[in-house]
DNA sequence: GAATAAGCGAGACGGTACGTCTGGTCTTTAT
DNA sequence: ATAAAGACCAGACGTACCGTCTCGCTTATTC
C-alpha cells in the first residue's frame, strides 16, 4: 500500500532498460556494426526481443537511445549540471584545449565505433537527424556558443559572427577529417583549425 | 582476324556490367536504401545475382562502383579531360559559383540519394573510404586545389596556406549541414562559407 | 479462460506443421517433382522457410514426414484401428481383392507421384530407407503377415514358409513393375502373382 | 598421321565423349550422389559443359550413357556376343549361380551407387525408364528367358508359363530388398527366391 | 491471502535478403 | 570449324535477422 508503486513498477521496467542500453553500448563499442542486431543486444541483455520493441520502433531507435543515456549519464556524474566549456579568459587556448581532446576522443576505438554507429542510423533517417540535433548536438553547440558569447564580450571575436556559423567552421573540417579518414587527427591539426576559425571571425 | 579482340572479349562483360551499374543508381535514386537490395539490383539489371557476386565482394562495392562509373561517365562526356573550376581571375566569384552550384546539388533527391548512400557505405569500411579517398575525393580536391594555387599566384590567398585545409574549411560545413539535416543550404550559407573562409586565409 | 494450455500452446505450431505437410503432399501430387522444391513448399503453407528447417533437416524428411502423416491420418480415420486385410476364409479370394486394389491405388496419378517422390529420397538415403521400414512398411506388412498365418492355420499355405519371402515374392513384382514402368498393372496381372505366389508357398 | 580428316575429326568427338562417360562413371562410383553434377563431370573430363550438353540434353542422359556404355563395354570384352546364361542342364543350379552373382554384385559399393544413381533418374522420368527397359534391361531378360525356355524344353519349368512373370517373380525380391535395404542379400536369400519361383511355375 | 493482471524471458513465427551453388545456354579464345 | 573455358541468367539452397506473436512464469496489485 506505498505510495512508490509507480517506482516499484518501474524497478523491474528500468532494470530491463538499463540493461538494454548498456548491451547495446558495450555491443556497438566491441563488435562491427553489422554484428549489432537486435538479437545480439537482446542476447546480451538477457532480455527478450519483444522488450527491446516494446520500448523502441527500430534498431535505429535502440542504438540512439543508447548513445544518448551515454550522453545523459555523463551530465549526471557533474552534478546534473549543463555542459561547460573552459573560459580561461583566452578563446584560442580554451579552444585548442577542447579541439584537442575531440580529436582525442575521436581517436579512441570504442568511442570511434559509437560515433559511426550513430552516424550510419542518421544518414538515411531524417527523423533521427532531427533528434540527434535537438537532444545531443544543441545542448552541446549552446555550450560552445556560450564560450563563444563571453568570447564576443570580451573582444575576442567579431560581435557580428553568426556563432552557427562558427562552430560549423571549427568543428566541422575534424568531423569530416574522421568520418571519411582522409588524413589523422593531430593535434596540430586541431590548432590549426581554431587559429584559421579565429583568423575568419576576428573583431 | 580482328586486332579488336580485347573490346570482343568485353563485350558481353560489359554489357552487363554496365546494366548492374545502371541499376544500381536508378534504385538508389529512387528508392528508399533499404530497398536497394542486391536481389533488387539483379533482377531491375536482368542479370544473376551471381554475375554481380563475380565483380564484387559486397553490396557497398557495387554501390561504391555505381557512383564511380556515375563521375567517370560525367568526366567522359567532358572528352576525358579533367575536372576543372571556373578561373574568372576573381576568387571569390568563383568560388561561390562554385558553393552555390554544390548546395544546389544537394538539393536534388536522386543526388541526395546517391551521396547518402555513398556515405553510409564509407563510415563502416575503411577500405571503401580510400578508395572514395583515391578515386573520388582527391581528383576533384586536386582541381580545386589547382584553382586555389591561381589565387595564391594572384594574391588572392595566403602563399604559405595549407590547400587541403582550406579546402576543408570551405567544404566540410556544408557537407556535415547536409548530412546532419540540421539547417538549410541556401545560396546566402554557401556564400558565408565563402567569405570566411577567404578571411581566413587571405594574404 | 481455459485449462487447455497445453493444447493451446501447440495449437500454433501444429497448425504450422500441418499447413507445411499438407502443402507438400499438394504439391508432390500436384506438381513434377522437381518443381517440389522448400521455398514452393513454404510458399504454399504461407510458412517462413526457417519454420520447415526448423523441425525437418532436409527435403527428404519433410517429404518424408508429409507421406508418414498421409498414413497415419489414414489410420485415424479408421478409429486408431490397425490396418488389417480382409479374411473371408479364402486366401486366394482375400489376396487377389487387395492385389488388384494396390494396382489400382499405383495407377492413381497422385498417389503414383507421392509413392515415386517418396522412392527418389529412399534410393540414396539407408537413414530415410530404415525409417520407411519402421514406419510404413513394417506396420503393413505386419498386418499382411497376420492374414497369411491365419492362411497357414486354416491350410491354405505351407506352414514353413517364410512369411517375409511370400510378401516379397507377391508385392516385388507389382512395385518393380510399377517403378520401371516396364509393363501396365492389369487386374489379370495382379491375379498372376497371386497364383504363382500360392503355388509357390503351396502346403 | 593421317589424310583422314573425316576419322580424325570423329577420334576427336570420341575421345572427349569417352572421357565425359568415363568421368560420369568415376563420380558415379566415388562421390555420394549429390556431389556427382554436369559441372564436376565437365571438369574431371577436362571439357567445356557444352560438349557435355551437345550431346545429351540433361544430367539424367548423361548418367543413363554412361551406364549403357558401361554394359556396353562389358559385352565388347565378350567379343561382341550377346550376354548367355550358363546352362549345365539343370536349371535350379544355373539359376542360383546367377543369383548368387546378382546379390555379390549389388553388395559392391561402387557397383551399388551405379545401379541407386540409374535409378534416381528413372523413377521420374518415364522416357528415360522406356530406354533402360529397351536398352538395358530387355537385352539381358532376353538372354534369361532363352535359358528359361531351354529349361521348358528340358521339362524343368511349366511350358505354359509366362517367362515375363518368371523373371519377375525371380528377381524383383531381390531387388526390392536392395533398394530399400529391409534385409541383407544372402546366398540362401538368392536360394530361397530360386527354389520358390521353381516351385511356382513347376512343370 | 487468493485472485488477477501486467510484464517479462524465451523463442517460434511469416518474411526478406543474404551469399553460394548448380542447371542449362551462350560467348570468347585458341587451335 | 570445333572445342575448352567459363561467363551468363535463373532460381533453389540453407542461414541470419527483422519485427510480431505466443507461451509460461514471475511479480504486484486488487478485492
Amino acid at each position: 500500500m506505498s505510495n512508490e508503486k509507480g517506482p516499484d513498477h518501474s524497478r523491474r521496467k528500468e532494470r530491463s532498460r538499463q540493461a538494454i542500453l548498456a548491451a547495446t553500448r558495450e555491443l556497438v563499442a566491441e563488435e562491427p556494426y553489422e554484428k549489432v542486431t537486435v538479437e545480439a543486444i537482446a542476447a546480451r541483455a538477457g532480455v527478450g526481443k519483444q522488450t527491446i520493441y516494446r520500448r523502441w520502433p527500430s534498431k535505429s531507435a535502440v542504438i540512439f537511445a543508447a548513445l544518448l543515456a551515454l550522453s545523459e549519464n555523463a551530465d549526471r556524474q557533474n552534478d546534473e549540471q549543463p555542459v561547460t566549456l573552459p573560459d580561461t579568459g583566452d578563446l584560442e587556448t580554451d579552444l585548442k584545449l577542447v579541439m584537442r581532446a575531440t580529436a582525442e576522443e575521436f581517436a579512441d576505438p570504442a568511442f570511434d565505433r559509437l560515433i559511426r554507429a550513430l552516424n550510419t542510423e542518421i544518414v538515411n533517417d531524417a527523423a533521427l537527424a532531427a533528434e540527434y540535433q535537438e537532444k545531443l548536438a544543441r545542448p552541446l553547440d549552446e555550450a560552445k556558443k556560450a564560450r563563444l558569447r563571453s568570447a564576443q564580450e570580451a573582444g575576442q571575436l567579431n560581435p557580428d559572427a553568426d556563432l552557427d556559423l562558427v562552430l560549423e567552421v571549427l568543428y566541422a573540417p575534424l568531423f569530416q577529417r574522421w568520418l571519411h579518414r582522409s588524413a589523422p587527427l593531430t593535434a596540430a591539426y586541431a590548432d590549426s583549425l581554431v587559429e584559421s576559425t579565429l583568423r575568419a571571425f576576428a573583431p
